[in-house]
DNA sequence: CTGAAAGCGCTTACAG
DNA sequence: CTGAAAGCGCTTACAG
């Protein structure tokens, strides 16, 4: 057989060239499973180097690029702000956004071996993940097909997963030298979810600056839940109720320390006046609440922005300077923070 | 041969259905000439009727239904639980939604008509609005094109275009009735956008409500600005400088209650003590605010579904009940009014 | 993992 | 004109 440059070249040239059945080289077009990595590689190179272009795909590549965007949820006040970063820069890149929420209760999580055969079909260009909740294997199916992935915040970044995160260490470290610079000594440490990756920064981050202080962390005052308003009241409770009662409270994010306001309310007990708060997010929440939180802001517009332009980076074959990038969080203070008065204990 | 209408028809479904061969049919789809006329106006029908779309073309009539949704801002309490809506309806029909916001500021405004053409290109079924800064013409493109256009709580719902909204007059009078049933009576009306027709339909919902129970309205009680915080500040800054001072407020938005709320603290005037208050919206920003506020809830979750709906009706060709629906709202109960105490004014 | 073989949707040269 | 038959590009269940 000669290959005609001239001509679209078939599976079966790739199959020529390469030394392998038609078959085989069918598997990798459609990112099935059932090759072996070498056979793989080599084919998609053979595939790269004579231009394949599966039939009736020709008309895809000619529209403006489109992304696929996933959420958990859309109903938060994070998943927004992420969303409008990526539309800002989707706008000034001509990039499509397409939507798609994998966290719907009602039907059932779509698989990522499906989905991703969807995408391959429609020619999307690369997808970007925001969820907490996320499996490394869920990835993998993309990968096969050559469909970039960006994962934004994982509660646990995946190895070989291109993803964004906000310095989540730093924050928690900043959260709690403010407290500590406002002369608090007994604060807490009201988190999230313990296995979080996130959580755990923050929490490190905390406990780093304690140290450096030369405090000691006391740990009937660290106190890991969930990251919503229920667990910040209930902390509170816990809190209120040891011996040697916090003058500030550090907590896992905004939600939680909403929670921990309403708590305050419903005791009498003054925020900032009896008891200083930080949280974070930085979300309109904290702006909105009252008093309102003192917070350590996430980049969650840049934090978007910056996951499209690795996604597209990804698509485009240019080079990535890193596959994790952590944009720095800043701490804004607000009402509900004040210097430590002696008179509690 | 049974023509399974989950598939895509083939040429064999239509070769069956006209009763001609499978090479027959292929020449009419590819406009070769030895076909008689008659075969060709029988088959061309039957490839109509059973919407045969050839395998390169697939990709762009044949796949899923892509509608586009536009923002004015995505950041806002309101429009994610919109989306979260639309987004849901659209998993359960298989549609995917496309995202485009209209308002970001750095860029020009998109025309309509490049917009709409631009859809028409990629086979984009049907476009959902949303905004409250939208002129009639705009649509005019996408009429022509006969493209499907569905407009979510227009500030003014242009004539002609099918639109969803909430009962605004309604729940206008409903939160009023819970205030004057608490006995109060110096009931002031602080508003949004005096043009807006939202804003009006709530004010008139609460004029009707005092009148119903024979209570002057005080027209220095009747405040429109905007729907934001600040508004609210100044609105009840505004209030508090008139001779006889309201003992409650019914505010246009919850934005603009919370603004209230900040400057009645910043004051030591207590709420719901001193001041009851009652928001509009009643999304998270009502629950989560100290103390929680009363709020008229738009269903803004079932406006986004419908808005789906009524969209995916029109690119189906069903006829609609109506081009205008309006969803009903619901006064929620929370901390921010109480029963009226004689001891202010 | 791999590929021979069966099969699908489509096209086309050609016999009638 | 029409359609049986050969054939193309591709996919996939399955034997090895």
């Amino acid at each position: 057989m000669i290959i005609d440059s001239s001509e679209r070249p078939t599976l079966a040239c790739i199959a020529q060239i390469t030394g392998v059945s038609i078959a085989t080289v069918s598997k990798v077009v459609n990112g099935r499973e059932d090759v072996s990595q070498v056979t793989r590689t080599r084919v998609l190179a053979a595939l790269e180097e004579a231009g394949y272009r599966s039939p009736g795909r020709s008309r895809i590549s000619g529209g403006p690029m489109v992304v696929e965007v996933a959420f958990d949820s859309v109903d938060s006040n994070y998943a927004p702000i992420v969303l409008n970063g990526i539309l800002d820069l989707a706008a000034d890149a001509g990039v499509e956004v397409l939507f798609s929420v994998t966290g719907n209760p009602a039907g059932p999580r779509r698989g990522p071996e499906r989905k991703s055969q969807r995408m391959l079909d429609e020619g999307r260009k690369g997808l970007i993940i925001v969820t907490s909740d996320f499996a490394a294997h869920e990835v993998a199916p993309f990968q096969r097909k050559r469909i970039p992935v960006v994962v934004i915040d994982p509660v646990n970044p995946p190895f070989g997963v291109v993803s964004v995160g906000a310095a989540n260490w730093a924050g928690g470290r900043a959260a709690t030298e403010h407290l500590l610079e406002l002369g608090h000594i007994r604060i807490a440490y009201l988190g999230g979810s313990k296995s979080a990756e996130s959580n755990q920064a923050r929490m490190y981050g905390y406990w780093s600056a304690m140290e450096l202080h030369g405090v000691q962390v006391v740990s009937d005052l660290v106190i890991h839940g969930k990251f919503h308003p229920e667990h910040g009241a209930a902390g509170l409770a816990a809190l209120l109720a040891l011996p040697e009662q916090p003058t500030a409270i550090f907590a896992g994010n905004d939600e939680i320390a909403v929670g921990i306001l309403k708590e305050a309310r419903r005791r009498g007990i003054r925020v900032p006046e009896d008891l200083s708060l930080v949280g974070f997010d930085g979300t309109a929440l904290a702006e909105d609440s009252v008093p309102a939180l003192t917070s350590v802001a996430q980049p969650l517009h840049d934090m978007g922005r910056t996951s499209l332009r690795m996604l597209l980076q990804q698509a485009l074959g240019e080079p990535l300077d890193s596959t994790r990038i952590e944009l720095a969080t800043q701490l804004v203070v607000r009402e509900s923070t004040a210097p430590m008065v002696a008179n509690r204990g």
